[in-house]
DNA sequence: TAATAACCTCGCAA
DNA sequence: ATTGCGAGGTTAT
């Protein structure tokens, strides 16, 4: 068996409803309720216990990934703070009631944007059908305890592939724009680890410069790998909240929804759309059922 | 500036 | 089982 790290942690985290909350898609859980991922080179299994996360790793040892396991989790946010400033909110407060313990995850962003980009007019499970498809493309392989995964492909990789190969795997008319975006952030177009520090406006047009990045996958990006907390990606469930909740009309433009968004909620814009998000695609659900 | 169709496939419901 | 619908958007017109 391998080792175990335990990352002490006693503040709110719920690994099944951050790993499966739609901001990520290769994270699966087994018969024992741990979740095996793949970040970076390294395939990672994570439990929670009592004490905080049970880390299990390879081919680094887990004690050496720890610190980046936490930066991953986002356990830098003070949760309970985040929550008490937007659950006054009666909607948002119906989304952390649900899911308490459900946080937003600093994750790699070249990964992050291309998950996204696959993410336009389809669904979670096809969105991560096609990047494990990918992972098992062209990645390499990992093995834990008996678990085999792959990294997901750099871009270098994924633009060296091309267009056909993608639309080959299931892309559809995701491809051209996939291994557009691989090319311009192998060849430094596109210097995705250099926009931490620019101005959010900046990363925007940065990132909707590509083909088949609009305002939404920009937001995706940036919320979940790019540190712009006060990003507010809308979909059409966000928007759906939007007007049937606090009554903005139904032809809300998009730069509207971002000025509610940001002037009601400010940088915890991001962490309210999670709750919303999650609330309305439940408060849905029920209403077909 | 605002509305509308087209885009690839696939998951899911009937 | 097989079919038909619509999906966490973006672009071109």
């Amino acid at each position: 068996m391998s080792e175990r790290f335990v990352l002490p942690f006693d503040g709110p985290l719920d690994l099944p409803t951050t790993l499966a909350s739609g901001q990520c898609f290769r994270w699966r859980a087994d018969d024992s309720g741990a979740w095996t991922g793949v970040i970076g080179s390294n395939i990672v299994r994570l439990a929670r216990t009592p004490e905080g996360v049970a880390i299990e790793s390879a081919p680094a040892p887990p004690a050496e990934l720890a610190e980046r396991m936490a930066a991953y989790l986002r356990l830098d946010d003070d949760l309970p703070a985040i929550q008490a400033r937007i659950g006054s909110d009666e909607r948002i407060r119906e989304g952390i009631d649900r899911y308490p313990g459900m946080r937003i995850m600093r994750q790699e962003p070249w990964e992050t944007l291309a998950a996204f980009i696959l993410s336009s007019t389809s669904n979670i499970p096809r969105i991560a059908r096609t990047v494990e498809l990918i992972a098992e493309t062209f990645g390499d392989p990992l093995s834990l305890d008996g678990t085999t995964r792959k990294t997901f492909p750099a871009p270098e990789t994924l633009a060296e592939a091309g267009e056909a190969r993608l639309r080959a795997l299931g892309c559809g008319f995701r491809a051209p724009y996939l291994a557009q975006a691989a090319a311009a952030v192998a060849d430094g177009t596109l210097p995705l680890d250099g926009l931490r520090g620019a101005s959010y406006a900046d990363v925007l047009a940065a990132l909707t410069a590509l083909h088949g990045v609009g305002d939404k996958i920009a937001d995706c990006a940036m919320l979940f790998s790019l540190e712009r907390m006060e990003a507010f990606p809308a979909d059409r469930w966000i928007r759906r909240a939007l007007v049937d909740w606090y009554g903005l009309p139904a032809n809300v433009s998009y730069d509207g929804t971002r000025a509610w968004a940001q002037d009601r909620f400010g940088s915890d814009a991001g962490y309210a759309n999670q709750y919303l998000f999650w609330n309305v695609r439940e408060a849905s659900r029920k209403r077909v059922a």
